[in-house]
DNA sequence: GAGTGGTCTAGACCACGGT
DNA sequence: CCGTGGTCTAGACCACTCC
């Protein structure tokens, strides 16, 4: 565990403790510094980190202040989690079927460019799989993994984890991911597939990811429906 | 400017204009070190951001890697911008009207403090606001404002912006807030008050705004519409 | 083994807040 | 004015990637 790490956490639950009550902030760097026997930098990052996490505010030349708590929702899925529906199932306790509906190979029109961001003439594997919880079909899922580094792929595969498949079995690292989350009208294919009762709408996810080589290679757009999730975000100023 | 900020735009400037199509990569931060002379420190701060903000990737032993690009969509609203509709305005030049529908003070309950967070007891303004832009009914906004914080407020002002009252007037400094985003069904509220058409959903943006102090002074709900906004979110591997 | 990014140190100077 | 956090430097050692 790096040094900052520690300080980050013992900070964190000296906080929750309700340690700084009193005042309301933080001990002041010269003190942490001190307190943890370190550079004022490895001090620094910790906060960083709490200030990134919105527990903590900064403010030069008064001191790191404290943000009052607020209530905490247990059905929240934090939209940075990187394996999306799954952090569900681990951090819940439920666990959900998966049913394909469709499976097959696809080459990136210009249609699809515009929606996926592939080169135009990419070959993709384009799946299209439902998530069951609770016998309620909760989610639609659409894949586009680019098959140059996604090979192999099966509908056995695409039952249980694909990402499993991809980072042990492949061994293709991911990097990153960007998405965007929107509402829209729901489609004949969500009507279908999902189990949107009297509602006409749905959430949506696109995700794009990429491997440590910097190449996008999915693709995916995850069509929830209304009530059931929620997404945390937070934002400091400038 | 701070040198790792001028550092940070003129890397994104060059990873834009294709300066490093031939590697796909960013020059070691040494070559930076000497380029911009200045510590490696400062060079890898510049670079934090650049992955903060998913343009790039780093990778131990190899070097920064630069992400293909992803289709721009010019319609994208990012969830940590800070002044939330406003953002709508300043970037796309369509300017909105607002309504206000009700405007009045409530103590927080039992109720109510478990939505807003507020402490029970807590003297609030309950404003409704619609958000009408091009003639259509596009956002509800529900503003809880602690009048302990934010005196004075005025149905004149509610109808301009009251963060500008809050912070110029006011002098108070909004440090951050937390975010969360969900789609429900719509309430009666929504369907009076918004342009739904045929939809029966809307996605709701909870807001909790924290003063420089570390006080919760605001709490707002955003109910928009369908098929009109979208949000952005990054995530990078743990 | 050479080269890369990741962590950490010790110290300097500046800008802002509160008194 | 003093104490605070914000920026920046110069250098050390480690862990990883790639040849």
């Amino acid at each position: 565990m790096n040094k900052f790490s520690v300080i980050y956490e013992t900070l964190k639950k000296k906080i929750d403790q309700g340690d700084y009550l009193q005042t309301m902030m933080l001990p002041t760097e010269a003190v942490l510094v001190e307190e943890y026997d370190c550079s004022r930098n490895t001090v620094r990052r910790a906060i960083s980190q709490l200030i990134d996490e919105g527990l903590v505010y900064s403010v030069k030349g008064r001191g790191v202040v404290i943000l009052e708590k607020q209530n905490t929702d247990e059905l929240l899925l934090n939209l940075s989690n990187f394996n999306g529906i799954q952090a569900l199932n681990s951090n819940q306790k439920i666990d959900y079927q998966t049913k394909v509906i469709k499976f097959t190979k696809l080459t990136i029109t210009d249609e699809l460019h515009q929606l996926t961001s592939f080169p135009i003439g990419t070959e993709v594997s384009y799946i299209e799989r439902v998530r069951i919880v609770n016998e309620k079909r909760m989610v639609l899922d659409i894949n586009y993994f680019r098959t140059e580094i996604v090979s192999g792929l099966t509908e056995e595969i695409a039952k249980k984890s694909i990402y499993h498949y991809i980072e042990k079995d492949l061994g293709v690292k991911i990097s990153t991911s960007r998405r965007h989350l929107k509402v829209e009208g729901a489609t004949e294919l969500d009507t279908l597939s999902l189990d949107l009762q009297e509602y006409n709408c749905v959430g949506i996810i696109s995700n794009w990811a990429y491997t440590d080589m910097g190449k996008l290679f999915e693709y995916t757009e995850s069509h929830f429906i209304p009530d059931t999730f929620a997404f945390v975000e937070l934002s400091t100023k400038r």
